[in-house]
DNA sequence: ATGAAACCTTTTAAGGTCAAACTATTTTAT
DNA sequence: ATAAAATAGTTTGACCTTAAAAGGTTTCAT
């Protein structure tokens, strides 16, 4: 997709990148969950899975938290695991404002199938890029990354 | 986000480089959208605004095609910008299950004002690299979008 | 101890997203 | 010419997402 627009080398540039980085990350995340599924969970339902399979039991603030998501979603989120029995929500009774969630047996048993799959998809999916792009590639996504989440960095507030 | 997980290098190179990626564009996207919004467009809005801009008029379908998204998805985002005037519905004489969507003047005076911000947004927020890194960037992403646009590289059907 | 502030979750309103089923139109094959 | 197939857009149902307001609960100052 050329760009259509007549800037400064610089800002061809920015938009150049802009444009491959979202769009690849697109294709990328609609190829690992096709329909916006994989294995029947959506993206925030297996990142929910997950967050729990390797930390274990959070409140939902903490699964928020790590998922970057906000309150009143990770509400719904959950809603829709604790349907399908794959966690379970328990009342903190050491601070009740909390719900700790916990991966029941059931979800616990998918997650065992599925992360496997869901790693050996990553690895088929990154195998065009050789490992030291991957690290590469990593790096300077870390780099951007960082540089979004400082709250210095605001685009309104370009620098003077 | 240290990985929690114990795999092969290339498992855990896989994973580290998805979370990377995946994190960095959505904090980036939120950065440049806060609040899901942009001159109070949404992304989806604005993306199909800027196509109009640079293309001129099209039908709903080939928006669609441009932006990766799905015919329905297309009918409510052209709905709403049209519920503000910034674009404009005229069903083709030739083809009458064809739509083209127009931008009104009042879309063209928004995007007037509103690219230009755009990509001095995205150039400040790209600044943390340099020009060469962002160039590295650029292609790694192309190598990996176009890996996973071919229908081939299915994550299911993995090598055997 | 009591009121204010802070905190966690839920609810609501607005919008996005997809797949699948549906309508209307055009094209293609007979 | 007409039936079948393809195409363009819409509708529907399920889910995601946010911000903002509202409900309890806890903490902190007084």
């Amino acid at each position: 997709m050329p760009t259509h627009f007549s800037g400064s080398d610089r800002e061809v540039l920015a938009l150049n990148t802009y444009i491959k980085l979202t769009r690849a990350t697109e294709s990328f995340l609609t190829r690992l969950y096709p329909g916006g599924r994989y294995h029947g969970l959506t993206a925030s339902q297996f990142g929910t899975l997950e967050v729990l399979y390797h930390l274990g039991p959070l409140c939902q603030g903490e699964i928020g938290a790590k998922l970057l998501k906000s309150p009143g979603n990770m509400t719904l989120v959950i809603d829709n695991l604790e349907k399908r029995s794959l966690v379970r929500r328990q009342r903190d009774n050491d601070d009740r404002r909390q719900i700790t969630v916990h991966l029941t047996a059931e979800g616990q048993a998918l997650m065992a199938v599925v992360f496997p799959q869901h790693v050996a998809d990553l690895v088929a999916m990154f195998s065009v890029l050789t490992p030291e792009e991957q690290a590469v590639l990593g790096d300077l996504m870390k780099k951007l990354g960082q540089a979004c989440e400082s709250p210095a960095a605001a685009p309104q507030d370009a620098p003077g």
